[in-house]
DNA sequence: ACTGCAATTGAGACTAAATATCAATTAAAC
DNA sequence: GTTTAATTGATATTTAGTCTCAATTGCAGT
């Protein structure tokens, strides 16, 4: 599915299909969950079509551009991404001292930004909330 | 003000109270609004008393957990940050086709994070919520 | 299937933000 | 004033991400 997608989406910008970005594109809807570029090109680098560190940045810049990828922030070491397709929107809380990002959904903040953009007469197409500070277990040992 | 606690903040420190880190401190003050390190480190450069580009960093980072200023966003380009000290929290709107930027606060928000941040047992200390979409004019003009 | 060609790739050079190093300096406690 | 640990600044280093460019490859037209 999320191939097709991209097969559109390639062929409408009048890109080439190229193994290396199917290689990326299958690599991150292999699994679940949040990656960071260098991680997703060393898990591409040793499978079993590979592609450079170079294209995996390139393809990844594309299936933002495409929707299928989200950018969820951008911490102190790079970018954090995830896939967006066929998953439900959520928001984020990532831990200052540890890196670990926690997922949370309410449905009373998105109906609160809906009206903020009413009021504002502003069309909002989409959202990105980050709350940041320590999470249960940093909180515990603290310094 | 600002002045007075940081002054306070150094000293519960234990650490030294510089002409730098006053330099620093004071230009920072000495405006309102978003400003990056470097522009930051430019501006003391050029004034009465300088301070190094590290010891501008080293600075921003106590100034930031003392609470006086805080980093809005990380960008592609780097951290922004801004004097928090005095200043009304608030959120942004971004036009995706004008680049117009709109602020807002909402406190029933605030306090749903809050709410959520307790539920997931989350220290939190600060948020980043951005809204994009098309603005007032540029929906007006759609295409 | 063959051809032509613009898009793409990959290795490594490059950029830029931010941190680390460390000898010389300095704030501040006594 | 002396002592001492913190701080500074010039520079080196780190690291995420982009750029370069010759070699390669997908694909449209025939």
């Amino acid at each position: 599915m999320e191939n097709k997608i991209f097969r559109n989406f390639i062929s409408n910008k009048g890109l080439k299909l190229t193994k290396e970005r199917l290689a990326v594109l299958n690599e991150i809807f292999s699994f679940r969950g949040h990656f960071e570029p260098e991680q997703l090109y060393l898990r591409i680098k040793d499978s079993e079509i590979k592609a450079s560190r170079a294209s995996v940045y390139r393809t990844l810049n594309l299936l933002v551009e495409s929707g299928l990828v989200g950018k969820v922030a951008r911490t102190e070491k790079g970018n954090v991404y995830e896939q967006t397709f066929g998953q439900e929107h959520h928001d984020h809380m990532i831990c200052d001292r540890c890196g670990a990002i926690i997922e949370f959904c309410s449905q009373k903040i998105e109906n609160l930004q809906d009206e903020l953009c009413k009021k504002n007469n502003f069309d909002g197409t989409s959202h990105n909330l980050v709350i940041r500070g320590l999470c249960k277990k940093c909180k515990r040992t603290k310094r």
